[in-house]
DNA sequence: CGGGGCATCAATCGTTCGATTGACTTTCGC
DNA sequence: GCGAAAGTCAATCGAACGATTGATGCCCCG
């Protein structure tokens, strides 16, 4: 097979989407049909583009995020393979596109050479996951975690800006006791036994945000 | 004056200094005379270079990070301006890039055309700030926040873990006593009354990472 | 030299936390 | 209909937290 591979690149920053046509323009094997700013983009562009592989950030500052638009693009009939591209990720953003159908997942500031090997091995219906990706996988395979229940999230959150179990049982208008009830559930999916790490264990897998 | 602007682009992702390239040679008023992939080669290459402006990341993976090497630039006989770029930041990294002697701070998702006109902003010499950073600047003006020291930035770092009071004067072969006495402090300095919100507020600001 | 900052320490006390045990109601899927 | 999950609630009790007051010692800088 001598003919290239046709890429499409979403990133919603122009600078790191430049770059990437520029790596890629100077490999004979790959050849950049189109760019799209969001996911939304990107489906725009599958639906009169032939693509092979499809270069995806995960976080982009507005439209369709990276996870959905990977839902919906391994949905497709013959769907291009998708590799995520992302500069920092946290666990659940890395279990979230694999999920969603990623065959790859590299971070950003891989060098060139192994981005374009990235790609082809994509290509190739081949999993190719950059340094660290691996390790993390399989340690979520290992003991998956949890999920938390909608409630039990909505008190995390209120929970981070250092709220106590009164304060939060008058704001969610239940008692104190309820509240210690969804603590307990929480430190039990979380593996922790305080609050504190229980806020600290939430951000670093991406379930909230740290907003004070 | 009909002579380009020297560009040196400092940033650990290949990606992103091929698309700064590509960007500015582009421009017949622009030209990108080096490239460095950490603060420490960035100093090098300023040796034997002449620049106007420098373009620097904040986080490098490895190496000399940019706020460090932004300030011993800016500390250099006759220095080039500095602009620095970056994805995202904590109000931490915004405020000692500020203080280093950077005159311009952007977001790396800024169009080309915004982009290209902070670099000429920052040599000649005009403040350049992307959207929200200069709200967040007059923010910080208004209530400056006071630093915390080696002692209390460590003894945040364990807290955020869950440890107990008790067991952090284990871990540090000091009392219970001094430990509340440090934590006092603390929560005094970020404004906060516990140290779950502690937790939150330091890692919001970049004093700490979410590493459980 | 004196003051400020940092690190260290003690004791007291009221409040809050977390574990525990047990229970009830509603909804959904098999 | 039954069981599981989610949400709700109560009471008890020991441990831990946070505020407070007060103190000492060291180092650095004006």
């Amino acid at each position: 097979m001598n003919e290239p591979l046709r890429l499409l690149l979403v990133d919603d920053h122009p600078v790191v989407r430049r770059g990437l046509r520029a790596m890629f323009d100077e490999r004979s094997d790959m050849l950049v049909v189109a760019e799209a700013g969001d996911g939304r983009a990107a489906l725009d562009a599958l639906a009169d583009t032939s693509v092979d592989v499809v270069l995806m950030d995960l976080r982009m500052g507005s439209g369709t995020d990276g996870v959905t638009a990977t839902g919906r693009i391994t949905a497709l009939p013959d769907p291009p393979a998708v590799l995520v591209l992302t500069v920092y990720d946290t666990d659940a953003d890395i279990l979230a596109a694999v999920e969603a159908g990623a065959t790859g997942y590299m971070l950003k500031d891989s060098p060139p050479e192994q981005l374009a090997q990235a790609v082809r091995s994509a290509a190739r219906g081949e999993t190719a996951l950059g340094p660290n990706v691996a390790a993390r996988l399989f340690e979520r395979l290992r003991g998956p975690e949890e999920a938390l229940s909608p409630r039990e999230v909505e008190i995390l959150r209120m929970l981070g800006q250092g709220l106590s179990n009164r304060a939060l049982s008058r704001e969610l208008f239940i008692s104190e006791a309820t509240v210690k009830t969804h603590l307990v559930h929480i430190f039990d999916k979380l593996g922790v036994d305080n609050r504190t790490a229980a806020i600290t264990t939430a951000i670093q897998r991406g379930i909230i945000r740290p907003t004070p």
